[in-house]
DNA sequence: AAGCGATGTAAAAATAAAAATTACAATGAG
DNA sequence: CTCATTGTAATTTTTATTTTTACATCGCTT
């Protein structure tokens, strides 16, 4: 899992609930299986989105189940949930600018309220996504792969 | 410089050729000095930008020079310039998903939509954002610092 | 209440990405 | 021709992240 997948592997894991919950018990170990990552990271992943109210996940017996309706999760959720600081990655300052150079002693000021729309614009645009989208998606990819394999 | 403070390192740079650049041949050993950042590191990233049109850069006699006016140097041309691959390290997708369960197969397509559109807002909010609104911003903190001392 | 299949979580080890450093050929003005 | 500088490749170092291992804990089930 390189360069922070974390969301993409929550998302999956969501699915994995969503469409399968009711017929098969959501383990870290089906999890890990279905995703290609390791159990562990499931399970720290999976308690991360519990702690945030997201899902449930039962100890001793095991399984995972949703808290909230698809529609009710929106991709903002889980990204908050699970990597936190993710945003960060896309626009970080330097840390060791000169403070004696005028520009060097002010950047940092300087950028902070730009990015700070820049991450704003992107929990709007995370904040529009739910959950119920993707499952819409997988869906209607099974449908119509069912029907061209009937022509 | 860690977790890709590439763009922040490129405004630096940029800043500084806009405001001292009359005054100061900014080289690679000003903008290292300035930023905090390698030499060669500084060469690099102004060589992207002088590839991308941003800024021309004087070999031999050395110096860099903006090529246009900073109202048509937007964040988004900067960002491009300097760190292509920079919006996949927000979304990534998991490399290795089962190929037998039916989500594992397809959680790429059914991701692939909405991760575009997350990137189209980065997109466009950083395609808002001018050089010209940094260096606004710049002087104004300046112009701020100077009445405080004189009160 | 003992067994069992799970989770929660910490710690250690492995891996990969990114950055810093070093080095030097190429450049072009004076 | 010299010099300060860029362009760039190669190497080393550093740091972040992931993977793995391990095990205490949990709570049905029998």
């Amino acid at each position: 899992m390189r360069i922070s997948a974390k969301c993409s592997v929550a998302i999956h894991c969501l699915l994995l609930i969503s469409e399968y919950g009711g017929r098969l018990k959501i383990t870290s170990a089906l999890a890990a299986e279905s995703t290609g990552v390791n159990p562990a990271e499931i399970r720290a992943l999976m308690n991360l989105m519990k702690k945030a109210g997201l899902i449930d996940v039962k100890r001793g017996v095991g399984g995972a189940y949703l808290m909230r309706s698809t529609e009710e999760i929106t991709v903002w959720d889980i990204y908050q949930a699970v990597d936190p600081y993710g945003l960060e990655k896309i626009m970080g300052i330097h840390p060791n600018p000169s403070d004696t150079c005028p520009i060097g002693k002010r950047i940092e000021r300087v950028l902070e309220p730009s990015y700070t729309k820049i991450e704003e614009s992107v929990m709007l645009s995370m904040q529009q996504l739910r959950l119920s989208d993707f499952v819409e998606t997988f869906r209607e990819m099974r449908r119509k792969e069912r029907e061209e394999r009937r022509t």
